[in-house]
DNA sequence: GCCATCGGAAAGCCTAGACTTACCGTTCGT
DNA sequence: ACGAACGGTAAGTCTAGGCTTTCCGATGGC
């Protein structure tokens, strides 16, 4: 899920999309690649759960889901949790010479 | 700063180091790869300013940045709001047939 | 002082994947 | 019904970067 975000283009393909839904047509104007690139993209990002896509005559227009990115800050939330906790003991325990 | 974790391996170190600080070879122990790729990840890690480490002795102790953690999170969460938005405009503005 | 251990650096290989061009199916407008 | 626009698919290319092996500097123990 976050490899899907770790390519650049995606990333900002994700962000766009943040500011509010737009067809493929439109998301690949904005950007330095091609269509088929975009769609590319898209496709990766729709597998991961991050974007959805609502069919309008021939147009596709695509959007985040909100479950994806929940699904994203949900494991940072914990993560930052798990890591507050080590801090804590490691504070405690004063780091061995051997583990 | 995502792209540094969009690589599985170097997730799974920066998990790993989540669950409390470790050295080098401590890491490569717990991995499939070689000492020195797990060196190469961290570098990586710790220029996205995700990790920091502690010279002990010959060792060297990794641990995540709590810094950089905190900017990802504020990342999404602005992310989150801004999507938010998007969505309530949406929501009221039935899209258009043609932007 | 010497040896062992730890970890980073350099060089090279090799695969994953990002991008392009070309093509095709689908849907709408007239 | 026909043409145009939109977008996904396929095939092929090419580079980024992940991994390995090798080597070296630095620190500590005995």
């Amino acid at each position: 899920m976050l490899e899907a975000l770790g390519d650049p283009t995606r990333r900002t393909i994700f962000e766009l999309l943040g500011a509010g839904p737009r067809s493929v047509a439109e998301i690949a104007g904005d950007l330095p690649v091609s269509r088929p690139a975009v769609s590319q993209h898209l496709k990766v990002l729709r597998d991961a759960g991050l974007v959805a896509s609502t069919a309008m005559g021939t147009r596709r227009i695509y959007a985040v889901d909100p479950q994806g990115l929940a699904a994203i800050r949900g494991y940072f939330d914990q993560f930052w949790n798990q890591a507050l906790a080590a801090f804590a003991q490691a504070a405690e325990n004063p780091p061995e010479e051997k583990t």
